[in-house]
DNA sequence: GGTACTACCTGGAGGC
DNA sequence: TGCCTCCAGGTAGTAC
């Protein structure tokens, strides 16, 4: 399940890959993994004939900023999408939805097996946001200067909210998902279900720090080996292999050896060790690295 | 306004 | 072997 690092593998992999040629046309196979224009001839019109002057990243979202028409597509992965630079000869996966045609017989291929993922294509002189909503709400990203401990702190008063839910809330902190909440909580020494507003000052501080180091981990790995992410060439990464809790119910704690316990917190699994987390205290320091 | 819950969706795992 | 049920999870919409 792609989050921020997942994200932004793609994101520099897209950058080095695809950036400057001509989109020569496309096809829809999924017609609701467009959301926006609703109409897929629009869609693969407004799209043709410009290229891709280079990939962003907001959060989750990737946007590709078009040229000549400075118009932008915005690529939502989902749970199970994946973005793949292939040759257009390469025979089709079952769960292809999208296909954009460059030059030089390459081809972006948009695969999802879910179909939770979503494409918008924004028109020239549109303001982004009206098209693709979700950007709207989203918090600081956490490599930005906005993203300090202060902020963190400000966005965490008085919520009455297990931390972990809101770790997951987009609203809260970019980027961050079910994996990566899990493995800041535990680096952080704080148990996930526990209430903002009974974390002390220090551990808000402490999380800030987790959040940014889990998430710079991942990245320098190519992201996760979880799930089905692959990069932009077909290639998972290496980040499975060094979590400390995440999918590893059961099995001992890299710290402590007690095993790693499961609960679902918002409906979602969290994964935490109940002796380096333990409710409502702070432990003293051990971890450095798995 | 803040929070919790549900639907969306597919394929793998486990039970019978 | 085949069928059924449960589970995974990011986001939007809805209910309270």
């Amino acid at each position: 399940m792609p989050e921020l690092p997942e994200v932004e593998t793609v994101r520099r992999g897209l950058n080095s890959l695809t950036l400057n040629q001509k989109i020569i046309g496309g096809e829809v196979l999924l017609e609701r993994t467009v959301a926006q224009p609703t109409s897929m001839n629009k869609f693969i019109d407004g799209i043709q004939g410009n290229a891709i002057a280079a990939w962003h990243r907001r959060g989750k979202y990737l946007l590709a900023q078009l040229s000549p028409a400075p118009g932008w597509l915005g690529v939502h992965l989902r749970m199970t999408g994946q973005l793949l630079w292939l040759d257009k000869d390469e025979p089709l996966h079952k769960h292809t939805r999208v296909r954009l045609f460059f030059q030089n017989n390459k081809e972006l291929r948009f695969v999802d097996q879910r179909t939770f993922g979503q494409m918008w294509l924004v028109a020239p002189r549109v303001e982004i946001e009206t098209i693709i909503t979700g950007l709207a709400k989203l918090a600081a990203d956490p490599f930005s200067d906005e993203f300090t401990p202060e902020y963190l702190a400000k966005k965490l008063h008085n919520r009455r909210r297990p931390i972990k839910t809101a770790l997951l809330d987009q609203s809260m902190v970019a980027g961050l998902g079910n994996i990566y909440a899990d493995e800041a909580l535990f680096l952080s020494k704080i148990r996930p279900e526990t209430q903002c507003i009974d974390l002390q000052r220090s551990q808000i501080a402490s999380l800030h720090t987790a959040i940014i180091k889990v998430l710079e981990t991942s990245i320098a790995a190519g992201g996760t080996t979880f799930s089905n992410f692959l990069n932009v060439k077909g290639v998972n990464g290496n980040y499975g292999g060094v979590a400390w809790v995440y999918n590893r119910t059961g099995e001992p704690c890299k710290i402590c050896g007690q095993p790693i316990q499961r609960i679902k917190l918002g409906g979602r699994s969290s994964h935490f060790c109940g002796q380096c987390q333990p409710l409502g205290g702070i432990q003293k320091s051990k971890l450095s690295s798995p």
